[in-house]
DNA sequence: CGGTACGTTGAGTCATATCAACCATAGTGG
DNA sequence: CCACTATGGTTGATATGACTCAACGTACCG
């Protein structure tokens, strides 16, 4: 679908086919995003924000794939979260009135509403339930890092790999021939499991070897889930 | 100090005194705090709420040091935070309406209030600066959660560990002959850097071998902070 | 066709985990 | 009061997972 295929959304069908945190607005709130948002598209490699800067409005997908991350030592990425259709990114900083502590760049070719920071304090100030559900998507987020914090701590890269080959699947699904829909480098996942690309590199070979996966460039099809779930330890 | 000491404190000058989330409440507020709340008392090692349990409120803490952990591969504990004097836990889940994910545990003798969830879910729906604040504690943590994995992810056990020394500086300060205010077992220093207590020895000892600190049993003497700052890399 | 980014493999190194033994301390119960 | 036990701390020896460095292969792109 080339750009100028692309209309502008509209928030309440969006919000509707994306379940995102906008359902719990009124009629005239979802006007008055659709009223007051920027719609932008960005390709592959595209950077949304830069840690550091200072935005005045957060982003909600409707469409495509971004990665967010911090950089650590030596230029490092670590990847975050990923975001897609109906969720919303950047809104950390704009409640905390913080500079943006991670940079957002596109995974695949993106659409995207900006709204503007005042719109976001006025739902929040104005309607409690969805200042509730902010909070509860905010503390559901707490709660996968503090997760994540143990795993990281305390498992090997393997299991981790595994992990987040599972948490992939979860988040973006398989295709009817059993494909990972999203397709990352060697060096983005190493930088989700906190590792170096050579040896995501290895172990997806070995798990290839194992007859888990099978890989053709940068799809990864998955031949047998219960067995990476009992390589990443997840239960215990 | 006694038990039969401790008198049951005030809340509005507990939150003035501790800077906690609920000097942004109404005087009416504060008295319906005052009026609903459990107070009570807690020697080291007990535990306030596991991990699995259904909880119906949360936890201010008036005094005393709580340490609030997950249990991750072959029950080694990961600690996520401390809770001091107008901290409050537990709230994450009161919000999410889920069971705890983490364990919290006396580390120093405390007095805690506990607060039915309902006080709670009401402020957050009548109080729209109480549940703003709430709401930039909450993305204030996970802002911290996320630089801790990238930390974790990316720096040496050294690192961490000197990181980890100059941060409990940062949250519970120094006596007048520079030791650290609280101590931790060593097993509980590596089950926050998210190492094995045989490296934390060993390093605390390299540090002490550099005169970067002093080893007095559990007590910790601060020598050299900036040499402590350099070994963690914090910038960059 | 050369360039650039990504992927792969091998070899060597090192930090850290693991295992085991031992010491110090304090609390317990006979 | 003393052996007994538990808990925490320390040290040494050993194993190994994972990183680093380097070389090379591959594919796409202008």
């Amino acid at each position: 679908m080339k750009p100028s295929e692309i209309h502008i959304p509209f928030c309440d069908k969006c919000a509707v086919e994306s379940n995102s945190l906008f359902r719990h607005l009124t009629k005239d709130e979802v006007d008055k995003i659709n009223y007051e948002k920027d719609f932008r598209h960005y390709r592959r490699g595209d950077v949304l924000y830069q840690e550091g800067n200072r935005i005045n409005g957060f982003y909600c997908i409707n469409g495509g794939v971004i990665k967010v991350f911090k950089t650590g030592l030596d230029g490092k990425e670590q990847i975050i979260r990923f975001a897609k259709k109906g969720d919303i990114i950047a809104y950390r900083s704009v409640i905390s009135n913080e500079p943006a502590c991670t940079t957002a760049e596109v995974i695949e070719d993106a659409h995207v509403c900006f709204i503007p920071a005042e719109v976001l304090f006025l739902f929040v100030k104005t309607n409690p339930a969805f200042s509730f559900e902010l909070m509860k998507l905010t503390c559901h987020e707490l709660e996968e890092a503090n997760s994540y914090i143990t795993d990281i701590a305390q498992k090997s890269v393997r299991e981790r790999l595994a992990e987040v080959l599972l948490h992939l699947v979860e988040e973006f699904g398989l295709d009817e021939n059993n494909y990972l829909k999203i397709s990352l480098t060697r060096e983005e996942l190493s930088n989700i499991v906190g590792t170096a690309t050579e040896s995501v590199i290895r172990l997806l070979s070995e798990f290839k070897g194992d007859k888990l996966i099978e890989l053709h460039g940068r799809k990864i099809k998955v031949l047998n889930a219960k067995g990476l779930e009992k390589i990443s330890n997840v239960f215990n």
